[in-house]
DNA sequence: ACCTGAACACCGTTCAAGT
DNA sequence: ACCTGAACACCGTTCAAGT
């Protein structure tokens, strides 16, 4: 079998589809490439870097479905994010590595751009531009990698989000904790794609609410 | 030597504070112990709930501070979310797991009760105060978890968030992604505290705006 | 009841050997 | 030039044996 990086990083996305709830070894993906487990380490310097190459494929795609939207700049934008979460939860163990953040191909670079795009179309410039960026950026990388930890660490965990966030208050006495007591079964309700969503909006809402009291008159 | 809960505890913490770059084994758990590494198994199930202990105890720390400052509810909560983020870089290797979000202890419960309390302060209210909550809490702890992450992969990595965020660009032709290249050095020079501050305010503006919003002549 | 230590089933990675 | 396979230095975890 002759192997190069664009093969072994398709494997790598088959086997994180096909085989959601377990971390992937080079034995696993040599199985699934017909090739001795170390034969990677001639394309790839390490797993690292090929998780790497991996993540950035998996960033191209939400932003392909970023650029192919419509909408106002924030629709477009939270079309990409979602799709960002979406993509982690798909592919959980490449998704879980995804709060590294340093760009590594062009998909990763295309994202930056993108998310910069629609940032600055809301007026945005700068300072501020790059601190809603920060703010977005960090936050749909961090908390999609933090989904699909959870899909990768629970056998029978659910890919679409709908994992509640907070599982359990296992054996705590609740009476200490009056707000927690009340809310409770609220709490217990909420899943992964709740929480999500809601520092998404709340982000993109404190964007544009400081741009609309920039130009109040626009 | 006689073990408990507390101790094992007691040495992980001291561990991930001492040797920041390098992951927690029981085998060097048992050492700094002076007790053999499968010890540990007469007083947890396995890893994860030795980790999940260590990580209720930072947090629970996090809180104290944020229970122990004076100010507005949004000056007191940003001291907890600053202290949250604080610990995790002092303890990396415990930092690292924060995205794990079920509450195994007084630590993580009081954690979520301060967040709901100051919140609540705000004039939030059910499923207002629940979305607020989720949107804060969970890029703390994702974000947090990231920038601990970012330590313990890497060997020189400072621990006071002065990390960059974006540490290279690697050999990426930016001259395809004009607003990536304009913005360049201004990408490299965000450390990794400044994304989390960035997050942190974002979400809180989003708050206190729609508080102001509401309640206009208050 | 609690700690020991051998053993098991893995990992990522290196490197000399093959073709 | 590229893949193989033995080998190394680890891991977490189990379990029979000690005390």
């Amino acid at each position: 079998m002759r192997l190069d990086r664009r093969m072994i990083v398709d494997a790598m996305l088959g086997l994180a589809r096909d085989e959601p709830h377990t971390r992937i070894t080079f034995k696993r993906l040599g199985e699934a490439l017909g090739v001795d487990a170390t034969a990677m380490y001639r394309h790839f310097r390490n797993k690292d870097e090929l998780t790497r190459a991996a993540l950035d494929r998996i960033t191209g795609w939400a932003t392909d479905a970023g650029r192919a939207s419509s909408g106002s700049w924030r629709q477009r934008l939270e079309t990409h994010l979602m799709r960002t979460a979406e993509l982690a939860l798909e592919y959980p163990s490449i998704g879980a590595e995804g709060a590294i953040i340093d760009p590594v191909g062009p998909g990763d670079t295309s994202a930056v751009e993108f998310m910069l795009e629609m940032l600055a179309e809301s007026g945005l410039r700068d300072a501020e531009l790059l601190r809603a960026y920060a703010a977005i950026s960090g936050f749909a990388l961090s908390q999609s990698s933090a989904l699909a930890h959870d899909v990768l660490r629970n056998p029978t965990a659910a890919r679409d989000g709908s994992e509640p966030w907070i599982s359990t208050f296992g054996s705590i006495n609740l009476t200490e904790y009056p707000l927690v007591n009340e809310h409770r079964d609220a709490l217990l309700a909420m899943d992964g794609m709740t929480v999500y969503r809601a520092g998404i909006s709340a982000i993109l809402d404190a964007v544009e609410m400081r741009q609309a009291a920039a130009r109040p008159v626009a």
